[in-house]
RNA sequence: GGCCCCGUCGUCUAGAGGCCUAGGACGCCGCCCUCUCAAGGCGGUAACGCCGGUUCGAAUCCGGUCGGGGCUACCA
């Protein structure tokens, strides 16, 4: 065992102790029954929708059973550290509405809540530890680790820092101080008191009963001593913060689980009480014939910046999301589902696959229950950010984009489902407003479906000529239908299919030249609201302008 | 390789030994409505990974096997 005094040589002089930080943070006050959440979110870009989905989780828990949901910055690794990330992670927590109680931004009494600014807490443990001889320093370089490693494979052995591997774990006194005068640098490394074979277990609040061989790898406490200032790694950050931030409850994505045997050795070590766990499966993708994590690099849906610029309603996604914890919400009316609490017991143990097109079904669902005005101003919002032009054309023009939203919408029994996302918009309603609207002035425009020009034309004269406008005595669509008739185009559906020789088109491909020209597309939503909507100067510039 | 977790329709799931001829939702297919699309109505397709055991009886319990995922970093 290492000497005290080589061993405190190796920390600031005025390092506080334990007990300072354990009075610094006093013990919590909360009624019975309420947990201490957390989430703990590394700054490396945009948050994994999965993240939402997890801090979601631990912000339902706590706040259901009156207790604290905190955030924590885990910055523990500079390589991967991104400029920017914390303004996305605040935009992501923003859009999907998960406050937290505690953080940096919202104050609370245990802080700092990011992790480089704790550098001097986990010194302390880490003196601590190896005070007691639990703890020690390592010099292995990074190279000589690798060779390690390669060896250890080579002779079959588990890759690791333990037995006969961990030579520095017993060093002798004057060999560590040796290398210290020389000024080599050295990573602070846990004495594991896990012994090969051993088997432990511990209760998962969602898996039940998990059984594992107990961890004897001497793992990295503190990173290189050489570096701008001496971080943790997660292991010795999650049992020092979780304490002293009165963490009641941990729930943590399931890639943890195999850590915990370690992660229990580091709480009885620090003699710290164990904090229960509950482990989620993590969000899964469908590649080819397998799935596999979903992944930030692969695959833009497993962003949360996605779900942003996209425009998904933060409702649907969370209701969504929601769903896939617990079954149970899935099946309950979306502001039902929102309210109700999650109950780890109901969470699934295999990790689900994310559906879009279940999302999109969500979605359009929810959309459709909003009216006309709260649609505009959402697609506003978002727009202003994401599609400038369409933002100023739509903010001009705000009558008409609620006339737009008013189609087969307001008053309808069956509300039109054709929005998902406010990205949809433009797509969609976009043909209604003349800024942004593309006339056809090409007969033989693909659109018109392969009708002869010169019928299309005659449709379009015809329909200019005799126009009417929408009024309510007024039979709207018997103008296009006359006019397919003694163009010769089949009347009814039914007719053409029997015989589809004897006509040019039926009086679908008829009223398709007319829908083409005012709204651009095929598909639109209903064509006497549209042309009303539109009113009559614009319909007819439409018409007109083919060539 | 070692250890851990998981395994019901394409997807999310209900199911905790007889209520299961396996239910619901999304998707998909068909029909209806219809000027298109969306919506809506009606109907349909489709699963207990496999093999053994326990039991009068198994999707449910046990073992094995296969498959998928995770961990095995001075990343989290």
């Amino acid at each position: 065992m290492l000497s005290v005094e080589l061993i405190d040589s190796l920390f600031p002089a005025d390092l506080p102790s334990p007990a300072h930080w354990e009075s610094w943070y006093p013990a919590r006050t909360l009624p019975g029954g309420a947990e201490v959440t957390r989430f703990a979110p590394s700054p490396t870009g945009w948050l994994h929708i999965g993240g939402i989905f997890t801090a979601g989780v631990n912000q339902d828990i706590a706040r259901h059973s009156g207790g604290r949901y905190v955030l924590r910055v885990e910055d523990t690794d500079r390589e991967r550290f991104e400029e920017g990330a914390l303004a996305q992670f605040e935009a992501g927590f923003e859009y999907f509405g998960i406050a937290a109680d505690e953080s940096d931004a919202a104050g609370g009494g245990y802080g700092p809540y990011t992790q480089s600014q704790r550098a001097a807490i986990y010194e302390t443990y880490a003196r601590e530890l190896m005070r007691q001889g639990k703890a020690y320093p390592c010099f292995e370089t990074p190279a000589q680790a690798e060779a390690r490693v390669a060896r250890q494979k080579a002779a079959g052995a588990l890759p690791g820092y333990y037995g006969e591997w961990a030579i520095w774990r017993d060093a002798p006194e004057d060999q560590v101080r040796a290398r210290l005068e020389a000024g080599d640098p050295y990573v602070v490394r846990f004495r594991s008191p896990g012994v090969g074979g051993a088997r432990v277990s511990y209760t998962d609040l969602i898996r039940g009963e998990i059984s594992a061989d107990d961890n004897r790898n001497d793992v990295v406490l503190l990173k290189r001593s050489d570096s701008e200032s001496r971080l943790p790694v997660y292991h010795f950050a999650h049992p020092v913060d979780d304490h002293l931030m009165g963490v009641t409850l941990v729930i943590r994505a399931e890639e943890w689980i195999s850590s915990v045997p370690l992660h229990h050795q580091l709480f009885d070590a620090l003699g710290f009480p164990r904090i229960p766990y509950a482990h989620v499966a993590p969000l899964m993708k469908q590649d080819g014939g397998s799935r596999r994590k979903l992944s930030k690099r692969k695959d833009p849906e497993a962003s949360v910046g996605y779900y942003i610029e996209q425009g998904f309603p933060a409702e649907a996604v969370v209701y969504y999301l929601r769903g896939l914890a617990n079954g149970r919400l899935a099946e309950l009316p979306l502001p039902q589902a929102l309210a109700e609490p999650l109950r780890l017991r109901e969470f699934g143990v295999a990790g689900p696959l994310l559906d879009m097109v279940k999302l999109d079904d969500i979605s359009a669902d929810y959309v459709a229950t909003l009216p006309g005005a709260e649609i505009l101003d959402r697609v506003l919002t978002w727009a202003q950010v994401y599609d400038k032009d369409l933002a100023s054309v739509v903010s001009a023009e705000r009558e008409l984009a609620l006339r737009a939203l008013a189609v087969e919408r307001e008053g309808a029994e069956n509300k039109r489902k054709d929005l998902r996302k406010w990205a949809d918009f433009r797509p969609v309603y976009g043909f209604f407003f003349p800024e942004i609207f593309e006339l056809v002035t090409d007969p033989s425009d693909a659109r018109f479906g392969g009708l002869a020009p010169d019928l299309v034309r005659a449709m379009a004269a015809g329909f200019a000529a005799g126009y009417v406008e929408p009024g309510p005595d007024v039979e709207w669509f018997e103008q296009i239908r006359s006019l397919a008739g003694s163009l010769g185009f089949a009347l009814r559906q039914k007719d053409y299919k029997k015989d589809p020789d004897a006509y040019p088109g039926s009086i679908a491909d008829a009223a398709a030249v007319i829908r083409v020209l005012i709204t651009g597309s095929r598909q639109s939503p209903g064509f006497t609201e549209v042309a009303a909507a539109l009113g009559r100067a614009e319909v007819l510039r439409r018409v007109r302008a083919l060539s």
